[in-house]
DNA sequence: CAGGTTATGCAAAATTATTGCGCCAATAAG
DNA sequence: CTTATTGGCGCAATAATTTTGCATAACCTG
């Protein structure tokens, strides 16, 4: 892996606040030629650095007026393999994160259904009766302050 | 509020795979011609379903290792003005995602650091000066399985 | 069913992205 | 100290993509 310099930091944090920059605005943020530019986000593709571009959307003008996170503990026996466990899950749409955690819980998902209806429909049949599952706590979020914010780029 | 027919519907899911498709591309997925794609995306860009474009980058390319959850709860007066009360917080680039739930603690925080150390720190230097808050609790990611998902879209 | 509004596809125009090329700077080799 | 070699750079040409003007078709609404 590459060592991100000046030029590629720069990209990086001005494409993060808006990845549909031009490459001419971009190019003139970031002090470079715009076929420089294009050359260097190339580059942090094919690196991984730039994983792909994303479409930010209002969850509410969808429909989906609950947010919630769902903390799950899951038998000791099955930790050994928490993908297996918790694979059916990632692939539900309903499912928007899900990380591994140290602490009482072993996951923490974040779903995002129509209702309050819909997720407690979710929580009764598809959460609990997944084998192997020790213990379901749910909080339902009643506001979004922030969300998917911009990862710190070093200067 | 404009109702999404068929067509923005198809749009969206499949601009959420992958938001650099081409408008020929996403004509031919979605049944439609490329102009009026253009104008359907703009019209939904104006209504606020589609709030922006974001680039989708490597945490670990950034440096930034750790991923943690923090959980703050909040003296009862404050929880009026919660904006008030994490505000600052909202503008640290540490902070990922910020929710305001219902059960035990008040708020839910995603952060994202470079190492255990600069957690320690943000945690003691940042989080625990603040006013108001009654408790603090940290869940430190083991694992990101899964993380900003497509919403949903009903078909 | 008429009048008006909105959506659509095609083709032209405008904007944007990519690439070939020669140049320059930095580093390694002689 | 000079000379290759490498890699990054900007410019300009090319290619690709997006946007818009326009005529037609579909859709309401009364």
């Amino acid at each position: 892996m590459e060592t991100l310099d000046r030029f590629d930091r720069r990209i990086l944090h001005a494409l993060q606040r808006d990845a549909r920059l031009t490459l001419a605005s971009l190019a003139e943020a970031v002090n470079l030629s715009p076929s420089q530019c294009s050359r260097r986000i190339a580059r942090l593709e094919e690196n991984g650095v730039i994983l792909g571009h994303d479409l930010r959307l209002d969850p509410e003008a969808l429909g989906l007026k609950v947010t919630a996170f769902i903390f799950l503990s899951v038998d000791k026996g099955r930790m050994a393999s928490p993908r297996d466990a918790v694979a059916e899950l990632l692939a539900r749409d309903e499912v928007i994160d899900c990380h591994a955690v140290t602490g009482s819980h072993d996951f923490i998902l974040k779903v995002r259904v129509a209702d309050l209806a819909e997720l407690s429909h979710f929580l009764s049949t598809t959460i609990s009766p997944m084998e192997g599952i020790r213990d379901i706590a749910t909080q339902v979020a009643m506001n979004t302050l922030k969300e998917g914010g911009p990862l710190k780029v070093m200067p």
